[in-house]
DNA sequence: CCTTTCAGTTAGTTA
DNA sequence: TAACTAAGTGAAAGG
């Protein structure tokens, strides 16, 4: 217990494994039975209680929540994590404690994520020749009223207007329906031939039917092309042209 | 590294703290500098790597992917977490290692997720014959006075007043007094029968007579049940088209 | 096996 | 702060 409220003090992050009682109330409501499971708390009060088993935690605690720690019974080690807005609240009983350590980790590593659906537009921004042959940018990010967003606004060779609809991951049908909303809203509102061009490294099955069923044309993006792009600059820390 | 293939082949959890680098490629592609960390490896074979903050992990490998672990250049232990359809890798070198643990934990435990009593409300709000066929609701939340207030107030099929009390565990002698304040408020305000009806997944023992002895129904209503009936709740997006 | 939808989503961005 | 959207979403349900 003590080891529980000194990390938590010290911003450390807890490890507790052993066999315990869970029970969650808040957003909905959950209860587990005993077994045996591995409790983390990290340094900024989220909650993590995994099982043998599953990516996801059986049990959690968003960041920001509140702890009371204490031993009832005098061999109950129990852990209450609370949190509002959502006001909920994840109560932990072990009866028996394998193992318990706290650790102050020094991490000053950066993460960087290499191709994003932010960074495929910013590829095609620098390179519009990505999706067309003389393509040329109009903005970026135009509001397309209450359909949302577009991601590219451009205009062919030919001077008609083109909606770029960009998707990192094979695109859905759904992408397709996207895309068509932001054509047919731009469509009333300028008086002239708006194309659908969906950017993605493939097509999901069904998706290039429905395409070609609302006159869009699909263009093969690969994000490895996109990376490339963007190399160059990412290198050079373009930071200092924000 | 003999800790951890061994862990690996008897499906424990591994545990590992320490200094490390990650590299990731597949859905996309990530690189972390060093940094002093927390990897778990789980009997599934799904692999987490948090860092001291955040719910999420920052490296991750979902269920079912296979283990390279070795020792390179006599001190840097590498795991190499591969994974086809699709096909993404996860490398994890470790220059320090603080902890490394294996756990065969013992879990039976059961999890069940239970609706609150506000969300037991609503669905009997959305479907009233789950409480009575031929119920009509009148309001909800109506005030009750001093006594609180009632949790579903409604028109039953000979068009007699009802109190719904809504309890989401099984409800104690103290929810049927509670429904007796609530039906005894509004017999007073209206000259007219009010029935009362305490709806909860079960009673515990002595509130059956209690009940009947107050003249009051007990309908059972379970929390699945009302599961179910708000799951397919907040379609919102269909109506903004309509 | 693939597709769709939901989630105690979480996390980030912007108005 | 609220609203909106993306995510290496993950997980479950349905075809």
């Amino acid at each position: 217990m003590e080891l529980i409220n000194d990390a938590l003090a010290k911003q450390k992050v807890v490890i507790v494994a052993g066999n315990c009682t869970v029970d969650y109330e808040g957003r909905a409501a959950s209860k587990l039975t005993w077994g045996e499971r591995v409790l983390m708390i990290k340094a900024d009060g989220s909650v993590l209680l995994h099982r043998r088993s599953g990516y996801e935690p059986v049990n959690w605690q968003p960041p920001q929540c509140r702890f009371r720690v204490s031993i009832e019974d005098g061999k109950l080690l129990t852990v209450l994590a609370t949190r509002q807005k959502p006001n909920e609240s994840l109560r932990l009983v072990f009866d028996e404690v394998a193992v318990a350590m706290a650790l102050a980790l020094d991490d000053k590593g950066e993460f960087a994520m290499h191709v994003t659906e932010e960074q495929m537009k910013r590829a095609i921004l620098i390179e519009p020749s990505l999706v067309e042959p003389g393509l040329k940018l109009i903005s970026e990010e135009t509001k397309m009223g209450d359909s949302g967003f577009t991601d590219v606004y451009a205009e062919d060779a030919s001077g008609r207007l083109v909606v770029i609809e960009i998707k990192r991951t094979p695109a859905s049908r759904d992408a397709a329906l996207q895309l068509n909303r932001y054509v047919m809203t731009l469509r009333k509102r300028v008086n002239r031939p708006v194309r659908g061009i969906l950017a993605a490294p493939e097509l999901k099955s069904g998706t290039s039917v429905m395409l070609a069923k609302l006159g869009y044309d699909f263009k093969a993006v690969s994000p490895e092309r996109c990376f490339q792009i963007l190399k160059p600059r990412t290198d050079t820390r373009l930071s200092e042209f924000l």
